[in-house]
DNA sequence: GCCCAGGCGTCCC
DNA sequence: GGGACGCATGGG
């Protein structure tokens, strides 16, 4: 077992938060997550997150994975304080933390994330898993990597659900492995068919970990068009567009759950 | 059954 | 460079 002590880590909206697909709620507040080829166990004790199931090697690759390094305080502290509905995101879903997740595991989830809602990406990556990862334990599967992807035919990454997406996740895996010993940029992204500038800002923000980019999916445009009327505010080109973006998603859903 | 989803590629102007 | 259109599929 391990801890994590800060005040920005919601578990329980980071895991609807749209960035991960692979956690898992288990009731009372407690949450498993597939990373790193290992299930995490977490909850929330006396202002710490408790991770019940792994050991001190798991330290330095969670803080990583959650963002730890990175001065949330800091972030909020110089977004703009005139913005009512900014401030009112930051005031309801400040506990969310862009996470550093897996590349290629990412460039796939959101290869599939187009038109798809965020249910349904969940059960097409689980699929995915389930027919081409490696068991990890009971019922839960590794994310294949890249070389198997690669040689698994149109047909039957079809039957995962994924429609038309189906060659854009073949070429991608191949594009991967061609272009694995190089630093992935959000231009070079943009180049694999399949990935516009909303799914490279998304691969860019969660594996890359570049917190100035500000995906623009249906919520955001409606973010835009009905609460900026139309026009973007200063905060979506600000150099933490992608926190103060994730702030805004959440709320926007939430307010239209309401 | 209908509508929508963390969009993109293509075509056409 | 911008706008219309088709696209596979599941969840609500």
């Amino acid at each position: 077992m391990i801890e994590i002590c800060t005040k920005y880590l919601d578990l329980g909206r980071i895991s609807n938060s749209g960035q991960c697909f692979r956690w898992n709620s288990l009731g009372n507040d407690r949450y498993s997550f597939v990373t790193n080829g290992k299930v995490y166990e977490s909850y929330c004790k006396n202002g710490k997150v408790v991770f019940s199931n792994t050991s001190e090697d798991s330290l330095d690759y969670l803080n990583k994975y959650f963002d730890m390094q990175t001065d949330y305080d800091f972030i909020i502290k110089v977004s703009p304080q005139d913005d009512a509905y900014l401030q009112a995101a930051i005031r309801k879903f400040g506990g969310v933390r862009i996470l550093n997740q897996d590349l290629w595991e990412t460039m796939v989830s959101f290869i599939i994330s187009q038109r798809k809602s965020i249910p349904a990406i969940r059960s097409c990556v689980e699929t995915i898993c389930e027919r081409f990862g490696n068991r990890i334990q009971d019922e839960r599967y590794s994310f294949p990597d890249a070389e198997v992807l690669s040689n698994v035919s149109l047909d039957d990454l079809r039957k995962c659900s994924v429609g038309y997406r189906d060659a854009y996740i073949k070429s991608a895996a191949e594009w991967f492995l061609e272009n694995k010993d190089k630093a992935i940029t959000y231009e070079m992204l943009l180049e694999i068919p399949g990935i516009g500038k909303k799914v490279s800002n998304c691969i860019s923000l969660f594996a890359l970990h570049d917190l100035s980019c500000c995906p623009i999916d249906v919520w955001m445009q409606r973010i835009i068009d009905t609460r900026y009327n139309g026009k973007y505010p200063e905060w979506m080109e600000s150099q933490y567009a992608g926190v103060y973006q994730q702030y805004a998603f959440m709320y926007e859903r939430y307010l239209s759950e309401k």
